[in-house]
RNA sequence: GCGGACGUAGCCGAAUUGGUACAGGCGCCAGACUUAGGAUCUGGUGGGUUUUUCCCGCUGUGGGUUCGAGUCCCACCGUCCGCACCA
């Protein structure tokens, strides 16, 4: 009998049993509750990163304990087959994007399964296969049927980089969130979705288990608005249509200011001021997102010559353009109030234009644009009332006399689903010789992408100049050109969820035998990066379904079942957990540059410098400088620094007082900000700090990975990694391998002993339950630790009866089972030999057994802690303040003093005020 | 700039309603077993001290409420996330 565990053998074992025993295969079964568990499908980059393995080990360890729990749980995977990185090994390797992709899916598939993860891989779907996009396409098909679809010009986000349009979701601070490479605005005609068009139920999350961070930015990201449209005549006859939060204030609006890019611009440009106008347009196209949507900016503007009416008070007031008004906002147009508004307050100023204060702001207020609260003044009949008052009277003047009315804006802008891409679901239009579109019919779905293409590294899709494919014939059979636009890989990922129902199913995207079992998805987790992509659009194309009656067939089998429909497919998701990321851990190699003087055997700082780059002495730096070096250790504020001239290591205290500068970190550093910018780091190859799960599990096995992934983090928060920690993890995957196969012989048995063991085991029972069911992993494993530590003391001291032993073991590895799968595998079978643990029932919490018989009372006198003492937990008022009294430490403290106040929380507390 | 979350030991982190702050793990120290230890086991790990259920200190900083505050309130500092001229 060997004393190692051999977890390589001890885990392909198992996951080899388990595969040919079906035993993560799940059916239909009305007789029991469901219970679908989903994790965010990935994208088949290539290798399975340690991120993985850190999202779906809850997702597993939570599914697999609800089926302990007695659900029928479905936990499917598959893969987001279709993007950009495909068509860059296209370009850069030579390699077909489907080659390289299908290659990348088996090699993940093989990582996933040595996670041990349960997956029902019948299941499987990925969004390439052409069963699956064909549905892809009839969705898109049945949207624009819908006129939920739509072609449009417009101002969009375009990627040089990667010579597509991008999603407004998918630019952040004007660059592209993949690449960080800035993106220019341009008019296009593009596809959209009509995500708007839901705006206001995306808002609501009645109903749903979700994050709030996570709702917040969807909210946010919608940015609903209310207050007003109102129509400026102008001189030419025309109207300048504003969108306002502040109809109180029209009586103030002295000017207004058009978007460079509005349609109105030419009309109103005079003679003279038409020379400006065109260069400020030229000059605020060419300037990019990152540059306009600077805030800190100057404003700069040009006055058209034009005039409009403001019809509050009948003025004629200046029409100017300017590039901080956003064409694709509201209306494109504002009115300028400078006295309640900071940026045309500056704009005003800045080109001598009038300002009129509306509200009476307070006596000491010296600012510049007044926001706050007061009432109306020169304004005519609002006068005296307050903003609230004036609002809603001003939007009954704009009904009234048809200058407006009151109005709801959005934030949120439709979806852009076109891309310029190869790799991609193709959008099934076909554009006619009298240019109108014509949908491919859908029983000519899916549209295939042709294999023999040549990917030029122009970056232009090789589906704009592969003639079979685009060219072909309308529905009466005349030439028309095929779209050459592929769709945005949201758009699979949108409705995945429903193909891993049937993925063979040919009939429609989804049987709805099987939707109406296991529909909706109960858990789902995945990364909060995709907060208001992939989360929001999956809802909006949930409702859109739902609306278009494509649940309707599911409904009724539901019905067939008893199962009651109604709210059902409001919301693809019930409950969504997001994990936070785990970043690298400490890092080498920062060049500092350290002022200070030598105090015996180490340097105190007065002055730290990051240096960026590796570490040239540079000769500007030399005058005063004690020590130039790498950074090899740290801890709170002392470092361990490798002199660049070599020697050996120099410890160098960073006291508060010294000056630290770090590059990239602005204003004044502290030492916090020196540590937290060497110690926290997104893992990436360039820094060397790269985990790789593979590695990690030849090393300590599945089972060490999961269980430490899972106790070394607060799971939705994260942090850094901290590869030491790992083998706390693995002694205890090693501990639990051994004391199921360690013989017990019991010395003198104690009844009190025995009652310890088992209450704690049951302790854990009631503790592990809610932490699993919280998602709170860390403390499930820590109890579980401290089950496994009792188990081993009572080992050792041999004083418990031989059932509370097995009866503790059994329950360690039937707790762990979820997180840890196999070693528990192994232990059941050496305790029982018979069917699988993961199909056992999760254990029955006994609260008689848990319950502790005596409590540890702590006294405290003036709130000091002065002694403890054991008692019994139903302990009267009366007894508690005389066991306290009775303590020795508690007299002498009491001693001589008057007891002003007793305040007893028996059994637990006891405090005398004197 | 706006909104949100957070700040506990050398590190990751625990702590139902306000009730013994620091569970569990890592690291570190000492000892055991060893040719060896980066394996394993045992004990210790805020400070002081008469070595002891004796005292003191302690949850970013400063105040407040309370018999009692990591927890509630106010101000400040810091970190992270989201948004950022959205009218």
């Amino acid at each position: 009998m060997s004393d190692y565990y051999d977890h390589r053998a001890t885990e392909q074992k198992w996951q080899a049993r388990w595969e040919e025993n079906g035993l993560y295969q799940s059916d239909v079964d009305w007789d029991r509750p469901k219970h679908y568990a989903l994790t965010m499908l990935p994208y088949p980059s290539g290798d399975l990163h340690i991120g993985h393995w850190y999202a779906m080990t809850p997702s597993d360890a939570r599914a697999r304990y609800m089926r302990m729990k007695g659900f029928n749980v479905l936990f499917p995977m598959g893969f987001d087959a279709f993007g950009l990185p495909a068509e860059n090994a296209a370009v850069q390797r030579n390699i077909h994007p489907r080659k390289w992709t299908y290659e990348n899916m088996e090699r993940m598939r093989d990582q996933l399964r040595s996670m041990g993860t349960m997956f029902d891989w019948r299941r499987e779907a990925f969004t390439c296969e052409p069963g699956f996009d064909r549905w892809t396409q009839w969705f898109f098909s049945k949207l624009l049927e819908a006129d939920l679809a739509y072609r449009n010009e417009a101002v969009v986000n375009w990627s040089p980089t990667l010579q597509t349009v991008l999603a407004n979701e998918q630019v952040i601070d004007g660059k592209d969130e993949r690449t960080g490479q800035p993106v220019v605005q341009k008019m296009m005609e593009q596809w959209f979705f009509r995500i708007t068009k839901y705006a206001d139920e995306l808002l609501e999350f009645d109903g749903i288990d979700w994050p709030e961070p996570i709702k917040r930015m969807q909210t946010n990201w919608i940015g609903r608005s209310e207050g007003a449209r109102i129509r400026f005549p102008t001189d030419g006859g025309d109207e300048i249509e504003v969108f306002t939060t502040r109809p109180d204030t029209v009586f103030g609006a002295t000017f207004l200011v058009l978007a460079p890019e509005h349609a109105l611009v030419e009309t109103l440009t005079t003679q003279e001021q038409s020379e400006a106008v065109a260069a400020y347009r030229i000059e605020a196209a060419e300037r990019s997102e990152i540059e306009r949507t600077d805030a800190t900016r100057t404003k700069t503007g040009v006055f058209t010559g034009g005039y409009a009416i403001n019809p509050a008070n009948g003025e004629k007031i200046q029409v100017w353009i300017a590039d901080y008004v956003l064409v694709t906002y509201g209306t494109g147009a504002i009115m300028a109030v400078p006295g309640q508004d900071e940026r045309d307050w500056e704009f005003a100023k800045d080109f001598g234009l009038p300002i009129v204060r509306t509200v009476q702001p307070p006596e000491d207020f010296e600012g510049k644009a007044y926001t706050g609260e007061g009432p109306a003044i020169n304004s005519g009949f609002l006068d005296g009332l307050e903003i609230v008052e004036a609002k809603a009277a001003m939007a009954q003047w704009l009904e009234e006399t048809g200058n407006g009315s009151a109005a709801i804006q959005y934030r949120l802008r439709d979806w852009l689903i076109s891309r310029q891409r190869y790799w991609g679901s193709p959008i099934p239009v076909v554009y006619r010789e009298d240019g109108t579109i014509e949908l491919v019919p859908k029983d000519q779905l899916p549209i295939l992408l042709p294999e023999d293409v040549d990917f030029k590294p122009s970056g232009q899709s090789p589906l704009t100049y592969h003639e079979p494919f685009f060219a072909t014939t309308d529905s009466d059979g005349n030439p028309a050109r095929r779209e050459t636009d592929t769709m945005d890989t949201f758009m699979a990922s949108s409705w995945y969820q429903y193909r891993y129902l049937s993925p063979t199913y040919e009939v429609g995207p989804f049987d709805p035998e099987e939707a109406a079992y296991w529909l909706p998805v109960d858990t789902y987790t995945g990364g909060a990066e995709h907060a208001v992509m992939h989360l929001m659009y999956t809802r909006f194309f949930t409702k859109a379904m739902r609306d278009l009656g494509m649940f309707e067939s599911t409904e009724v089998a539901m019905r067939a079942h008893q199962r009651d429909p109604a709210g059902a497919f409001d919301e693809p998701m019930t409950m969504y957990r997001s994990q936070g990321q785990i970043l690298g851990g400490e890092r080498k190699g920062d060049v500092v540059v350290v002022h200070g003087e030598f105090d015996q055997n180490r340097v105190v700082a007065t002055r730290v410098e990051v240096v960026q780059g590796s570490g040239q002495k540079d000769g500007s730096l030399q005058t005063d400088v004690v020590v130039v070096g790498e950074i090899v250790r740290r801890t709170e504020t002392v470092l361990q620094v490798a002199p660049a001239d070599g020697g050996g290591h120099v410890t160098v205290e960073v006291p508060d007082s010294a000056e630290v500068s770090i590059p990239g970190v602005p204003g004044e550093n502290d030492v916090t900000q020196l540590r937290h910018h060497l110690d926290v780091q997104r893992m990436s190859k360039s820094k060397g700090n790269v985990v790789n799960p593979d590695e990690l599990t030849e090393a300590y096995g599945a089972d060490t990975v999961r269980t430490y992934l899972m106790f070394a983090f607060e799971w939705e928060k994260g942090g850094p990694w901290d590869g030491r920690g790992i083998k706390g993890a693995h002694r205890f995957i090693i501990d639990v391998w051994r004391l199921g196969r360690l013989e017990y012989t019991a010395g003198s048995v104690a009844e009190v002993a025995t009652a310890a063991l088992r209450r704690q085991a049951h302790k854990a029972i009631d503790k592990v339950g809610r932490d699993l069911e919280g998602f709170r992993w860390n403390t499930a494993v820590a109890e579980l630790m401290k089950l496994r530590n009792a188990i081993n003391d009572a080992r050792s001291a041999g004083n418990v009866a031989p059932q509370a032993h097995r009866e503790a073991v059994e329950l360690l590895v039937t707790m762990l089972a979820p997180i840890a799968p196999h070693v528990t595998e192994e232990v059941w079978h050496a305790l029982e030999g018979q069917g699988s643990i993961h199909e056992r029932p999760w254990p029955e919490f006994d609260p008689e057994i848990a319950k502790d018989d005596s409590v540890t009372m702590v006294v405290q006198v003036n709130g000091k802690v002065r002694g403890t003492v054991e008692v019994d937990s139903m302990i009267s008022e009366e007894d508690a303040i005389a066991a306290a009294m009775a303590i020795g430490n508690v007299a002498t403290h009491i001693e001589g003093k008057e007891v002003r106040r007793l305040i007893a929380r028996q059994p637990k507390l006891v405090n005398i005020v004197v």
